[in-house]
DNA sequence: AAAATGACTGGTA
DNA sequence: TTACCAGCCATTT
Protein backbone atom coordinates (compact mmCIF):
# COMPACT_ATOMS: atom_id res chain seq x y z
CA UNK A 1 0.00 0.00 0.00
CA UNK A 2 1.38 3.60 -0.87
CA UNK A 3 1.78 6.62 1.32
CA UNK A 4 -1.04 8.14 -0.46
CA UNK A 5 -3.25 5.38 0.35
CA UNK A 6 -2.46 5.29 3.85
CA UNK A 7 -3.33 9.21 4.26
CA UNK A 8 -6.47 8.81 2.07
CA UNK A 9 -7.42 6.64 5.08
CA UNK A 10 -6.79 7.97 7.35
CA UNK A 11 -8.68 10.98 6.26
CA UNK A 12 -11.63 8.93 6.20
CA UNK A 13 -11.32 9.05 10.12
CA UNK A 14 -11.65 12.70 10.87
CA UNK A 15 -15.27 13.03 12.15
CA UNK A 16 -17.38 15.71 10.81
CA UNK A 17 -17.17 18.62 12.30
CA UNK A 18 -13.66 18.57 13.20
CA UNK A 19 -10.55 19.26 11.37
CA UNK A 20 -7.20 18.03 11.48
CA UNK A 21 -3.55 19.26 9.50
CA UNK A 22 -1.41 18.29 7.23
CA UNK A 23 1.36 18.24 9.99
CA UNK A 24 -0.98 15.56 12.02
CA UNK A 25 -1.54 13.44 9.21
CA UNK A 26 1.98 13.18 8.33
CA UNK A 27 2.78 12.17 12.36
CA UNK A 28 -0.17 9.56 11.90
CA UNK A 29 1.14 7.72 8.84
CA UNK A 30 4.19 7.47 10.50
CA UNK A 31 6.48 10.30 8.72
CA UNK A 32 6.12 13.37 10.77
CA UNK A 33 8.17 15.72 8.38
CA UNK A 34 6.42 14.34 5.25
CA UNK A 35 3.91 17.31 5.46
CA UNK A 36 4.58 18.19 2.30
CA UNK A 37 3.97 14.43 0.75
CA UNK A 38 0.95 14.39 2.60
CA UNK A 39 -0.75 17.71 0.87
CA UNK A 40 0.24 16.36 -2.71
CA UNK A 41 -1.49 13.23 -1.75
CA UNK A 42 -4.81 14.90 -0.78
CA UNK A 43 -4.62 16.99 -3.49
CA UNK A 44 -4.14 13.49 -6.01
CA UNK A 45 -7.50 12.68 -3.78
CA UNK A 46 -9.69 10.81 -6.20
CA UNK A 47 -12.63 11.80 -4.67
CA UNK A 48 -13.41 14.45 -3.51
CA UNK A 49 -16.22 14.71 -1.50
CA UNK A 50 -16.68 11.02 -0.19
CA UNK A 51 -13.28 10.87 1.15
CA UNK A 52 -13.54 14.49 3.63
CA UNK A 53 -9.90 15.83 2.59
CA UNK A 54 -11.82 19.12 2.62
CA UNK A 55 -11.05 17.97 6.80
CA UNK A 56 -7.15 18.77 6.51
CA UNK A 57 -6.39 22.52 7.26
CA UNK A 58 -3.20 24.52 7.70
CA UNK A 59 -1.55 24.20 11.03
CA UNK A 60 -1.70 27.62 11.65
CA UNK A 61 -5.05 27.74 11.08
CA UNK A 62 -5.19 28.71 7.57
CA UNK A 63 -8.03 26.96 5.58
CA UNK A 64 -5.12 25.49 3.34
CA UNK A 65 -6.29 24.20 -0.69
CA UNK A 66 -9.08 22.50 -2.53
CA UNK A 67 -8.75 21.12 -5.54
CA UNK A 68 -11.82 21.67 -5.73
CA UNK A 69 -11.43 25.33 -4.77
CA UNK A 70 -11.22 27.01 -1.20
CA UNK A 71 -14.45 28.57 -1.50
CA UNK A 72 -15.75 25.18 -1.73
CA UNK A 73 -13.96 23.86 0.79
CA UNK A 74 -15.09 26.37 3.35
CA UNK A 75 -18.69 25.90 2.05
CA UNK A 76 -18.08 22.22 3.16
CA UNK A 77 -16.29 22.74 6.68
CA UNK A 78 -19.34 25.49 7.53
CA UNK A 79 -22.02 23.19 6.70
CA UNK A 80 -20.55 20.55 8.83
CA UNK A 81 -20.26 22.84 11.74
CA UNK A 82 -16.77 23.97 11.69
CA UNK A 83 -16.43 27.79 12.18
CA UNK A 84 -14.52 29.52 9.54
CA UNK A 85 -13.89 33.13 10.25
CA UNK A 86 -11.41 35.74 8.31
CA UNK A 87 -10.17 32.66 6.58
CA UNK A 88 -9.21 30.68 10.27
CA UNK A 89 -10.46 27.92 12.03
CA UNK A 90 -9.71 27.58 15.94
CA UNK A 91 -7.65 24.59 15.64
CA UNK A 92 -7.81 24.54 19.45
CA UNK A 93 -11.43 23.27 19.80
CA UNK A 94 -11.82 21.73 16.37
CA UNK A 95 -8.34 20.36 15.85
CA UNK A 96 -8.68 16.13 15.91
CA UNK A 97 -5.83 14.24 16.50
CA UNK A 98 -5.09 10.77 15.48
CA UNK A 99 -5.08 7.92 17.41
CA UNK A 100 -1.67 6.90 16.98
CA UNK A 101 -1.84 3.61 19.52
CA UNK A 102 -3.78 1.51 16.84
CA UNK A 103 -1.80 1.85 13.79
CA UNK A 104 1.60 2.17 11.74
CA UNK A 105 5.03 0.68 12.80
CA UNK A 106 6.66 0.93 15.94
CA UNK A 107 8.29 4.21 16.10
CA UNK A 108 5.78 6.65 17.89
CA UNK A 109 7.40 8.05 20.65
CA UNK A 110 5.86 11.08 22.35
CA UNK A 111 5.70 13.50 20.15
CA UNK A 112 3.66 16.30 21.75
CA UNK A 113 1.61 16.76 24.17
CA UNK A 114 -2.05 17.55 24.60
CA UNK A 115 -4.22 20.22 23.00
CA UNK A 116 -2.33 22.55 24.01
CA UNK A 117 0.62 24.36 21.67
CA UNK A 118 -0.57 25.05 18.00
CA UNK A 119 -3.01 27.67 17.46
CA UNK A 120 -2.31 30.61 15.93
CA UNK A 121 -5.90 32.41 16.00
CA UNK A 122 -5.88 36.16 16.49
CA UNK A 123 -7.09 37.71 20.28
CA UNK A 124 -7.84 41.11 18.95
CA UNK A 125 -11.06 40.09 17.29
CA UNK A 126 -13.17 43.72 17.40
C1' DA B 1 19.20 9.10 -12.49
C1' DA B 2 18.53 14.06 -11.30
C1' DA B 3 15.75 18.04 -10.76
C1' DA B 4 11.43 20.27 -10.00
C1' DT B 5 6.88 20.51 -7.63
C1' DG B 6 3.33 21.51 -4.16
C1' DA B 7 -3.70 21.78 -0.80
C1' DC B 8 2.96 22.95 4.14
C1' DT B 9 5.62 24.57 8.50
C1' DG B 10 8.08 27.23 11.73
C1' DG B 11 11.29 30.78 12.42
C1' DT B 12 12.81 35.37 11.50
C1' DA B 13 12.10 40.25 9.86
C1' DT C 1 0.22 41.57 12.65
C1' DT C 2 1.67 40.19 7.79
C1' DA C 3 5.69 38.77 4.60
C1' DC C 4 9.49 36.10 3.29
C1' DC C 5 12.52 32.09 3.44
C1' DA C 6 14.81 27.77 4.01
C1' DG C 7 13.65 23.08 4.93
C1' DC C 8 10.92 18.82 4.03
C1' DC C 9 9.40 14.53 1.24
C1' DA C 10 6.65 11.45 -1.98
C1' DT C 11 5.67 12.13 -6.78
C1' DT C 12 6.36 13.77 -11.27
C1' DT C 13 8.82 15.63 -14.75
Amino acid sequence: MGFKLRVLELVRLVPRGKVTTYKELARAVGKPLAWRAVARALAQNPHPVEIPCHRVVRSDGGVGGYSLGVGRKIRLLRAEGVVVERGRIDLGKLFFRFDVSSSVSGDNRSSRGPASGRRRLSPALS
